[in-house]
DNA sequence: CTCATATCAGTAGCACTGACATAT
DNA sequence: CATATGTCAGTGATACTGATATGA
């Protein structure tokens, strides 16, 4: 050990105070890499196991309304679901009243995977907000919701 | 158009709150989509952006701590390290106390760089924050940070 | 025709594991 | 010796542009 680590999120030079777009960024840096640890075992990653809560949420939804969802192009996410249908996780089901549309669902083991690890996942959040008094908590997630809204005002 | 997007972040399927590490994740998904626009004409990815801001407020960094503060192996950040190095926005230097480290530190050129989008980049803060009282954003402040530190305990 | 959807091809950035040399 | 740092090689997932086909 040669010195003291801990630098943590960058921010604007002058001020004492980091910018609130770092910290969002190296807090999810850091939820990442719990989470890439966690479902390791699984053969996914970080980035697919998100897709599939995504679409427990919003079974509905075609390719390219995921993409625009995560500010990734159609092609991208193409082959994401690709590959979580190759693991029999999603499958994909022409729309009848418009069929350039393939609806994404979660099948069966989708789900069961989800129900694996939904307990793991919500003692990750408990930890990040360990210390907080649930009102603390309740603004955070009104604020954050705000700052959401702001930043995908206008965007499909 | 066919029909309303804006599926918004996932969350817990029963629960009618979305999970706090998920919102997260969608924020930083839009920041740097935005900031990956701001910044191609540089030739930069929002990532290597990141770097250099991390870089110009702890200027005394080896390339093993800036791997552990972005939670990646020391490999990955080598790869980006040369990339900016071969750009000339950073150099790096033997530390002259323990000659295994290679500190990393901002040319002028780098510098240079940070200057021209510092105001661009607190454009895309103030956008994101649009709404919330002086109290809410040093709340939500406060909250990240605590946030923050929750996940990096422990965490050289 | 115009637009949206989805895919195929190629390319680049990113992160990983494993192996290795060097310094503490 | 063990540990920490940095690099090289190979691999895989991710995201991009461009081109193409199909349907609304």
């Amino acid at each position: 050990m040669t010195q003291v680590d801990e630098p943590g999120p960058g921010s604007t030079p002058g001020g004492p105070e980091p910018m609130l777009i770092y910290l969002v960024k190296q807090i999810e840096l850091a939820i990442r890499s719990s989470l890439e640890d966690l479902i390791r075992p699984e053969g996914l990653t970080a980035l697919q196991y998100t897709a599939l809560t995504v679409l427990e949420r919003h079974p509905g939804l075609s390719t390219a309304q995921l993409a625009r969802n995560s500010f990734v192009t159609s092609q991208s996410m193409t082959d994401m679901i690709t590959a979580l249908g190759s693991r029999g996780l999603i499958e994909r089901t022409r729309d009848a009243h418009d069929r350039r549309r393939l609806v994404v669902a979660l099948t069966p083991k989708g789900r069961e995977l989800l129900d694996n690890y939904r307990d793991e996942i919500a003692a990750m959040e408990a930890q990040m907000t360990a210390g907080l008094t649930h009102m603390q908590v309740a603004r955070l997630r009104r604020s954050l919701n705000a700052c959401y809204a702001n930043l995908t005002d206008g965007h499909s």
